[in-house]
DNA sequence: CCGCTGATTATGTATAGACATACGACGTCC
DNA sequence: GGACGTCGTATGTCTATACATAATCAGCGG
């Protein structure tokens, strides 16, 4: 492993280390936890042993993992190790809904249902929605969630296969998608578009409602690495969901 | 000043720190900037000052302020010092919306009308809102917020004077409330309810609506040290506005 | 007055060593 | 076998020191 770096010698400093080495050693991290090479709940090396593979100093180590832990990235425990955190999956700053669980939270009946599931190669529509150029598999999903008897949610999805080819091995027949996707693949940035609108046929027959009807609309793109997982767009009857963001802007705490 | 740290002697190390040193200095400097004793830009002491005020080794005092600056609360300049980050404003996570600002960046005509203003005893449905016990004073707000020539915007907005004895004294004819808020005082967490709805009659007059319309309601409470400063209500036209949230995480960079 | 140079200074990064603390593992004693 | 204590180990915190780097500022020469 040994990713060597010259003689720390007399006075000549490595020149070889094009930027703090720390950084370097976060980000390689941070690469391994990404990719996935180190899933949640993986140990990852003790600090002796990135000390060693570094050849750097404890404290350099040191400050990575502890900026880590800080970030919420990783757990420490002492005298067993440090291991790549688990959730991931609700952010204390704006909750990625996981509208199963969600439901389950409220004590509520839940039941899924898989309207429509197609693999097909990206239409120019598709592409635009997953920010790509060249043509790939996709897999075109629609979906309803029930609570308490009642439809709750109609969810058109659209999933990269080419960022995420096990999908297609999938049968989204029981698991919702969302759930499927938080459980395996990690990632990195999600942007949310939340609007209001009318309910348009589909969506008045899919939940049930009687015209005028207002609906929450969230669209959310899900990132891996620069690519998109995902695209959804999730459609609420508006006395039946209300999306919640609480978070603390900058690390203060208090 | 010198926060008294007894003798790192011998061998009995300091028995009167009850935690980390440098958590304590973290804690004393977010303290100062919260509370507004440090606004934004202020320069914060010299690491070198700390170092004598708290009796430690710099190496100490610096892995709370390196620590600071990754969070973005302050900003470190090479040579010149350390300062209070401004922005604050909009975070990288969840947007916390300025108007006036928003409307500026689209580079549309903007106008601001200030509908009700009055200060009044808190009545049980404000102490509500403020999640507060004792009664006090309050700032209850109505306003509207226009962009080319087209309402955008309706504000039901509740400040706590308690909290922010100084708005008392603004006019906010000219300077909507949401910007001076922002500009004035330093805010620690907030929460938003995200809702849709028929717009209702108010709604309609103020938005120049026809029935039926789908608006989008964006509750939001702000807090400074666990007391809500101030409470808003905002409601845009289904098609003229929309919420978008972007944000990373854990603190994975890409 | 302008522009260059060098000194000064605060932060950025890194090291080696030290002690503290939590906790698991293992062995001992009853 | 179960309660208890000891030991080892990984992390947590801190120190003292060193050199690098960026930016400001003063001084100097043109």
């Amino acid at each position: 492993m040994a990713t060597a770096r010259v003689s720390k010698s007399a006075n000549g400093k490595a020149h070889t280390a094009p930027q703090a080495l720390y950084q370097r050693i976060r980000a390689d991290l941070e690469e391994n936890i990404l990719s996935g090479r180190w899933p949640p709940g993986y140990r990852i090396p003790f600090e002796h042993e990135l000390v060693e593979s570094y050849n750097c100093s404890r404290m350099t180590v040191n400050k990575v993992l502890s900026g880590l832990a800080a970030a919420g990235v990783i757990e420490r425990k002492r005298r067993v190790g440090s291991f790549v955190a688990k959730p991931l999956v609700q952010s204390a700053v704006l909750h990625i809904p996981d509208i199963q669980a969600e439901i389950a939270k409220r004590g509520e009946a839940y039941a899924y249902e898989l309207l429509t599931r197609k693999r097909r190669k990206a239409t120019k529509d598709d592409l635009e929605r997953l920010g790509i150029d060249k043509s790939c598999d996709v897999l075109v999903l629609s979906c309803r969630h029930i609570a308490k008897g009642r439809p709750f949610a109609l969810e058109e999805r659209l999933i990269n296969l080419d960022v995420v080819p096990p999908a297609s091995e999938v049968d989204f027949t029981r698991v919702p998608p969302g759930t499927w996707l938080l459980g395996h693949v990690p990632w990195n940035e999600a942007e949310h578009r939340i609007t209001a609108s009318l309910a348009d046929d589909i969506a008045l027959k899919a939940l049930t409602l009687k015209k005028p009807a207002a609906c929450l609309v969230v669209e959310r793109r899900t990132w891996r690495k620069n690519k998109i997982i995902t695209s959804v767009r999730v459609t609420y009857p508006n006395d039946l969901y209300q999306l919640t963001a609480r978070f603390t802007p900058t690390g203060l705490r208090s």
